[in-house]
DNA sequence: CCGTCACATTGACACACATCAAATCGGAGC
DNA sequence: GCTCCGATTTGATGTGTGTCAATGTGACGG
């Protein structure tokens, strides 16, 4: 039976949470055969996944948890290129290595697939392969988005484009995205929060103080912010998109 | 019948130039049906494919001549995200708009396929589909070591690192790769480079003028440049990759 | 309760790059 | 040849962020 693919559903898998994973609500065989090859991991914070230039078996998604792709130079300069949040896809089917360090940046459950019979039904499954595209597709827009900040935003517009991305993607997955305000707990230390930035780790703390002071963040501890206005925020990040990707 | 794709060569199509297209070297029946939905756009140097937004009813590849993708902030401030050289692709299957400008830098010859045919036969040909996840995954890749480039590099290394790129992609389509010098004309305008290295014009001119200097490169008029160290290049890029990508 | 340790904040100062301004180059048109 | 005009170079100065160093904070274990 060939799945027409009409009605891309977001969960799927039964894994823990169900998650957005890489095919449709349906009823064909190659859910089984996915299920088949489907085995889950669970990293401790700080862990390496994966090291740059390894071999790297599997694809998979994450469950729970938050973890970070980066690239190092030669003299220890490190940029993150990607955050991984849950539901997000981690993995080169076609590729043998990653190019890049895999890191869990808090405790996660990775929810896992052998590459090998991945890719075999790929090459049966159309739909599988179109969503596996989709996917990619939206990796590279973050990619591209994220360029400009890098390229062109100010310390102050950096952080407040960061707060706004994890933010909106947490409280998307509490369902209240409606909300003007948001509150959620930043899962990244102030260093890899400069890494992801293309800062250094005190000029972070100091624009994190300073939307602290002007009242555009609300601080409780270190690490849990609450933002009682997200179109002030969202101002401050230089942002002109309402951040849904324009399809 | 159903191609094995085993054998995905890069030169399928009968475009001026024979690049690399969406498809594997086969004799099905996808090659005619692609050959019908096909045809050629010119472009002059400085006009606009498509605005930032815009509907985008084709997919295509570059056959000759430079173009971007750029993405503007309100206030004016612009940051390059792609750059597209002969043989890259360009569209988003399964999205409508274009999230950014694509620009004609020289003048241009692009491959367009009517992306709602396209798109059809990408559901029933497997292996097509497969090509572009695999060269969007290439251009993931690309953007990523970019994001590397615009977070952590200086401007010397910045400048190095773009011409790195634009020269090895210029001598790889003239078949001597192996050499260590290059020689290739600069496709861009000193704001162009500025806009993909997020630096101002006058930056990228002092460094070039400093690389000039300092024997690394060698410029003849404003446009063309001679590499005569190739390595010594790329240490200036502070590059450890040797430009293969790992698979 | 107190030391320890990782994480975070804050301050003083330096420097790379931006900004503003002027001069020079080089090709197109006449 | 000459003029014009955009592209580029070069100079003087300002500033945002990096660097180095000291201090603060909170969780954890003895």
């Amino acid at each position: 039976m060939q799945p027409s693919g009409e009605t891309i559903t977001q969960d799927c898998f039964d894994c823990p949470i169900r998650h957005r994973a890489v095919c449709a609500r349906c009823e064909t065989e190659e859910l089984n055969l996915l299920e088949e090859i489907k085995y889950y991991r669970s990293f401790e914070a700080g862990q390496t996944v994966v090291w740059s230039g390894d071999k790297m078996d599997f694809v998979g998604s994450l469950v729970s948890g938050v973890a970070t792709l980066s690239q190092t130079m030669e003299d220890g300069r490190t940029q993150m290129v990607g955050l991984l949040l849950p539901s997000d896809f981690v993995g080169r089917p076609g590729r043998i290595g990653s190019p890049y360090d895999v890191i869990a940046t808090t405790d996660i459950v990775m929810c896992c697939f052998r590459k090998k019979p991945f890719e075999a039904m790929m090459q049966t499954t159309p739909h599988v392969a179109q969503r596996l595209l989709e996917m990619t597709l939206d990796e590279l827009d973050a990619a591209r988005e994220w360029m400009l900040v890098l390229g062109r935003k100010t310390a102050r517009e950096k952080i407040a484009s960061l707060l706004c991305i994890i933010g909106r993607r947490d409280s998307a997955l509490r369902m209240n995205a409606r909300s003007r305000s948001l509150a959620f707990d930043l899962p990244l230390t102030r260093e890899a929060m400069a890494d992801y930035l293309g800062l250094t780790l005190e000029t972070v703390s100091r624009q994190v103080s300073a939307l602290k002071r002007e009242g555009v963040i609300v601080l409780q501890g270190k690490r849990h912010i609450l933002v009682p206005d997200l179109d002030r925020l969202m101002e401050e990040a230089g942002d002109d998109s309402d951040g849904g990707l324009l399809v």
